[in-house]
RNA sequence: GCGCGGGUAGUCUAGCGGUAGGACAACGCCCUUCCGAGGCGUUAGCCCGGGUUCGAAUCCCGGCCCGCGCACCA
């Protein structure tokens, strides 16, 4: 079995392990092992803040069982679904759609019937010469049963995102129906994908961080993008050409489409920088035309290199009001909202006004929808007669009828179906890079070591507490000061096995950022050594503040030896 | 899904028809005042299922997993 280096010491010491490992394990699915799961966490929780917190936005929270009605409006349900031609000799599986038009230059429907009588016209042959099985669909979702039974179709969701739209309208009415507005959402997805690999990169269950934040469609602007204007990014764009540039100016040429996708893309990298990706192996790229979903229109990519080479770990797309206006279709809600004007507007209109007393009389019953359906009609001149629908029949109306007039009338605002900027984030695959890009090795009195580079914030364990020698009063004392780290909430460690050196490199290669060390000096005047796991320097300070100094030291980058005098500098 | 290569303690590896050996790690005890020290001891393994054989980790078939190539990747 082959395994990089990396994924061998992420398994062995804790973070990533394959699922159903006693029974074989099973392709696309890995546990979070107890420092990986901590590591997502606080990752997670980190997006939080810059994607939730900081926007005026709110997460929820929405089943991963959605029901057939859903994903038929998302446009999953057949976008999802590819139609595969499996060839008879050598069995190799092709999209049916792609294996037509590259054969025969032809578009083809993605049904099971077009592709049939595509395949039977033109007697398509596999590239072996062989014989191509009937045509059948290959759905990426996983479906299930809902209830008893036959039950009701299910599939589990293919992102979180459709949870959001479906509850778009109590969510508008939450924001006091007013734009623009975030919802946001972690959870899982899952995707039934042919041939899952590359560990991480592929899975079938996986974990998404979405928000989709809902805009005027006139108005795709965000009133915090100054923030981020002057960073510079690196993009590729879909002709492929490269740029490093600031983002307002790559507003301003064209290159990325609007200001508020470029805010998320300033957002998107410094969440990325904060959690630990390394700024020169991170582009945003842009998806070509050929590229998109079934629901965007524009799209950039973050993409981090990594050792399988530059991997998608965020997409933000332009969605429009694609998902608002199909689920509006296939519900038959209203997903609007209504957005007032600045001010009122006058807008003269020539309006028909129908005649209730002449009407009754003569179409009784349906007066009144005769009535609505000509004040709905737009005229232009005074006409003899016009024609209306009534519940399928057409009625025309004499001018004896109806008024014609001119009125002015105030319109204070119209209905608006939003459009969504969607940033939704792989967090699998961004712990994964945060990994990568922190492992490292280096030399110490001589000899290599293994050394996760973590950013301070997001290491699983923050402190190990060590007693200099594993026995008494060692041991005791630095229970002790575990108690009271633990108290404040630090994550803290005990190890008193092997000898200290031993520790300090456990320590190192699990990427904990800080070690303190209970050592004969602790007994005479009451402190203990901090040692910085980048440097290896240490300093002592008085136990009484250990959980003060350790909590700055955590959420900065402040060097240790700011807080106390050196001990031992390597 | 197809093709090629692989799967032996937690990890790495030897054995390749005759009852599985090592290194490191882990755990315990001893020793140790600061960067994978030492001594003694302990735990722990042939991916799963079938076949061939007197006998299978070893040969054959199927499955699962891992790596690579093709295809797929809303």
């Amino acid at each position: 079995m082959h395994m990089s280096e990396i994924m061998e010491m992420l398994i062995r010491r804790g973070y990533l392990w394959q699922s159903f490992e006693i029974y074989g394990g099973m392709a696309g699915f890995i546990d979070y092992a107890p420092l990986g799961n901590n590591l997502r966490r606080k990752i997670e929780n980190i997006w939080r803040r810059y994607f939730v917190i900081n926007e005026r936005a709110a997460e929820i929270d929405t089943p991963t069982i959605g029901i057939e009605e859903v994903f038929i409006a998302s446009g999953h349900a057949t976008s999802f679904t590819d139609v595969a031609i499996e060839c008879e000799s050598c069995g190799r599986v092709y999209r049916a759609d792609h294996y037509v038009k590259e054969k025969l230059g032809i578009e083809v429907d993605e049904t099971v019937e077009a592709v049939k009588e595509v395949m039977d016209v033109y007697e398509l042959k596999c590239e072996c010469g062989g014989k191509f099985k009937d045509p059948a669909p290959m759905n990426l979702m996983f479906s299930t049963t809902i209830g008893p039974g036959r039950g009701k179709k299910g599939y589990l969701r293919p992102e979180t995102a459709q949870g959001m739209f479906v509850d778009f309208k109590r969510l508008a009415n939450f924001f006091r129906e007013k734009l623009p507005f975030g919802v946001a959402q972690i959870g899982r997805a899952y995707r039934n994908e042919i041939s899952p690999r590359q560990g991480v990169i592929r899975l079938r269950e996986f974990n998404q961080a979405e928000l989709e934040f809902f805009v005027h469609p006139g108005e795709k602007k965000h009133p915090n993008f100054s923030l981020y204007a002057n960073d510079v990014v690196k993009l590729v764009d879909k002709f492929d050409n490269e740029h490093e540039i600031s983002l307002e100016e790559a507003v301003e040429k064209g290159i990325i489409a609007n200001q508020i996708l470029a805010y998320f893309i300033g957002k998107t990298r410094r969440f990325l920088l904060e959690i630990g990706i390394k700024d020169e192996k991170l582009r945003f790229r842009q998806h070509k035309d050929d590229e998109r979903a079934h629901y965007a229109t524009d799209c950039w990519d973050a993409e981090v290199l990594t050792s399988y080479g530059w991997i998608e770990i965020v997409g933000i797309a332009d969605r429009t009001d694609y998902d608002l206006k199909r689920h509006s279709k296939y519900s038959g809600e209203d997903l609007s909202v209504f957005v007032p004007y600045d001010e009122p507007v006058k807008v003269r209109k020539r309006k028909i006004v129908p005649i209730l007393s002449k009407l009754g009389p003569v179409f009784r019953q349906k007066a009144k929808k005769v009535a609505e359906a000509l004040e709905s009609l737009n005229v232009e001149s005074e006409p003899e007669e016009v024609e209306v629908e009534v519940d399928g029949e057409k009625i025309k109306v004499t001018k004896e009828f109806f008024e014609v007039q001119d009125v002015e009338e105030e319109v204070v605002g119209e209905k608006v179906i939003p459009h969504v900027i969607e940033p939704s984030f792989g967090l699998d695959r961004i712990t994964y890079s945060v990994l990568e890009h922190s492992f490292g090795k280096d030399v110490v009195d001589g000899e290599e070591r293994r050394v996760l580079r973590l950013k301070r914030w997001v290491s699983p364990i923050e402190v190990a507490v060590l007693p200099l020698l594993s026995r008494e009063p060692f041991e005791s004392k630095a229970m002790e000061i575990v108690h009271t780290l633990r108290e404040n909430g630090i994550f803290t460690d005990y190890d008193d096995s092997g000898s200290i050196g031993r520790r300090y490199r456990r320590y190192d290669e699990i990427g904990t950022p800080f070690c303190i060390t209970v050592d004969h000096q602790t007994f005479e005047d009451d402190t203990v050594t901090i040692r910085d796991r980048d440097t290896t320097a240490q300093v002592r300070v008085e136990v009484s503040k250990l959980p003060e100094i350790l909590k700055e030291l955590l959420r900065s980058e402040r060097d240790i030896t700011e807080f106390g005098e050196v001990f031992r500098q390597v």
